[in-house]
RNA sequence: GGAGGCGUCGCCUAGUCCGGUCUAUGGCGCCGCACUGCUAAUGCGGUUUGGGUUUAUCGCCCAUCGGGAGUUCAAAUCUCCCCGCCUCCGCCA
């Protein structure tokens, strides 16, 4: 949710937020229309409700003086004058009613509009669409393996080597995009969980494990019922949702609280698993486990001032660089254009890692700033001195599994199928510094 | 799943039976002022949140007693539904 003040003075700020997204501009103008009627009728209503109060009020001791009145005629004359202001307030009831329903239909119209309209971009992010990213840093070399003498196989086919991947089973038993680790495959999944936490919690992050299922409020705090809900799966039977990242249960944790300022920034690292529908992705990266439809992930979220929001949005991809370099994989970082954002972000930076078998760099990690946007639709709060106002949100990946996994299986692949261990895991492996083919 | 109890403006708490002097009591905490070498103590005042209006301020109005609906001129208080917490029973990793 934006700002609604924004809407009554400057609307073009919102236009031009929509026009670089791509999305709907005209939205704005309902909105601000649909703001009006809203006020208007809102007038109307508490003016009757405040005379009917005024009437109801004199009432009260005017009963007291009933009982207490010394004979029949003065009781007569107090309940004439009760008779005469029941009677008025009556009256008045009924258009209460009536100005109160054309209050609260206009109030849900406005913000069912004020749920459609994303966060706005912050005026750095490059504009355009998916393709439009701006690439900020190289680093790393991705290997020659022609030099080397030997053509790189993909992660499937080396994990399977391993014995660490198993993805037949997978869709035996769940479908498509499902999987199994098994043996160094979740060894590797556990040294990275415990490598990005002892970092996490060397940054000072709070280490928390979050549920996986949450209320619908939840899920429209942070904005994932919008564009985004045919990729969220609902459970039907019982009106929840599994998280596609534990972001959801990230930011709502603190829903409805009010943060005293100097508790900020509090940084938490989640570590929860995460369920994607990946509807409009068919043929996409259907082998392997690149794109999957359940997968673990550690993810860094912080509550911090909208002042300070920017700042801590570069720290937080300084430590997803931290924890890529420490693995020794090749990436790049982009600043994603504004029409590939997701309603929530004014601003965010992938990370994607060099993939051998596909001559690219891929998606591994992401960190949005979200400005007040979810704070405000999650009625997240922070107290500075007398003032009550939103906070910021935003949200880093850490560690998201598979597509480490794949990372690291095809990057410090050797000729013979082993795979080296980077030095900065080999602590959480028992000290092993290769894995070898079973087969 | 069953039975019972509970949910009040940061925390604790009075009020709910029997609707109206509830503009929600008191304590703690916090903020301001006064007093005092400093601190502490004491005294006085302030202290829910959201919205509207005004905005240079003061202010005024509406809503808010877990959430929603209803009865009523009027609901913390009565009725119904829902949610959460606690205790016990059952089941269970």
């Amino acid at each position: 949710m934006i700002d609604p003040q924004i809407l009554r003075t400057d609307p073009e700020r919102i236009r031009e937020s929509q026009r670089r997204r791509g999305e709907n501009v005209d939205l704005v103008d309902d909105l601000v229309a649909a703001d009006v009627t809203k006020r208007a009728a809102q007038q109307e209503f508490e003016d009757l409700r405040g005379q009917q109060n005024t009437l109801s009020k004199q009432i009260g001791p005017l009963q007291g003086t009933l009982k207490q009145a010394a004979d029949a005629a003065a009781r007569a004359q107090v309940q004439s004058r009760v008779d005469v202001l029941m009677a008025n307030a009556s009256a008045l009831a009924d258009q209460v009613k009536t100005a109160e329903a054309t209050f609260n239909a206009a109030s849900e119209a406005a913000d069912l509009l004020v749920l459609q309209l994303s966060n706005l971009v912050n005026l750095d992010s490059p504009v355009g669409g998916e393709a439009d990213f701006k690439i900020l840093e190289l680093v790393g070399t991705p290997r020659d393996f022609a030099a080397e003498g030997f053509e790189p196989k993909d992660h499937l086919d080396i994990g399977e080597r391993l014995g660490a991947i198993d993805t037949g089973r997978g869709a035996k038993v769940s479908g498509a995009r499902f999987f199994y680790l098994v043996g160094v495959g979740a060894q590797l999944e556990f040294a990275l969980l415990n490598l990005a936490m002892q970092q996490a919690m060397g940054n000072g992050l709070i280490p928390i494990i979050t549920p996986t299922m949450v209320l619908p409020g939840a899920m429209e705090g942070t904005g994932f019922l919008g564009q985004a809900a045919e990729n969220v799966y609902r459970i039907e039977s019982d009106d929840m949702y599994l998280v596609g990242t534990s972001e959801v249960a990230l930011a709502a944790f603190h829903g409805d609280e009010i943060i005293d300022a100097d508790q900020l920034p509090l940084r938490y690292a989640g570590w929860s698993t995460c369920f994607r529908r990946e509807a409009g992705s068919y043929g996409k990266d259907t082998r392997g486990i690149i794109r999957v439809h359940q997968f673990d992930k550690v993810e860094m979220f912080v509550f911090t001032s909208p002042e300070d929001a920017e700042a801590e949005h570069q720290r937080l991809l300084q430590w997803e660089k931290d924890f890529i370099d420490a693995l020794e994989i090749p990436y790049r970082v982009i600043d994603v254009a504004t029409g590939d954002l997701g309603s929530s972000a004014a601003r965010k930076f992938d990370i994607e890692a060099w993939i051998p078998t596909q001559g690219t760099y891929r998606e591994v990690t992401s960190t949005s700033n979200t400005t007040e946007f979810q704070a405000r639709r999650l009625k997240i709060r922070m107290r500075a001195g007398k003032e009550v106002r939103p906070l910021a949100t935003l949200n880093g990946t850490l560690c998201a599994m598979p597509r480490i996994i794949v990372a690291i299986l095809e990057n410090h692949q050797q000729a013979d199928g082993s795979v080296r261990i980077p030095a900065a895991l080999q602590p959480f492996l028992a000290g092993q510094q290769v894995f070898t083919p079973k087969v």
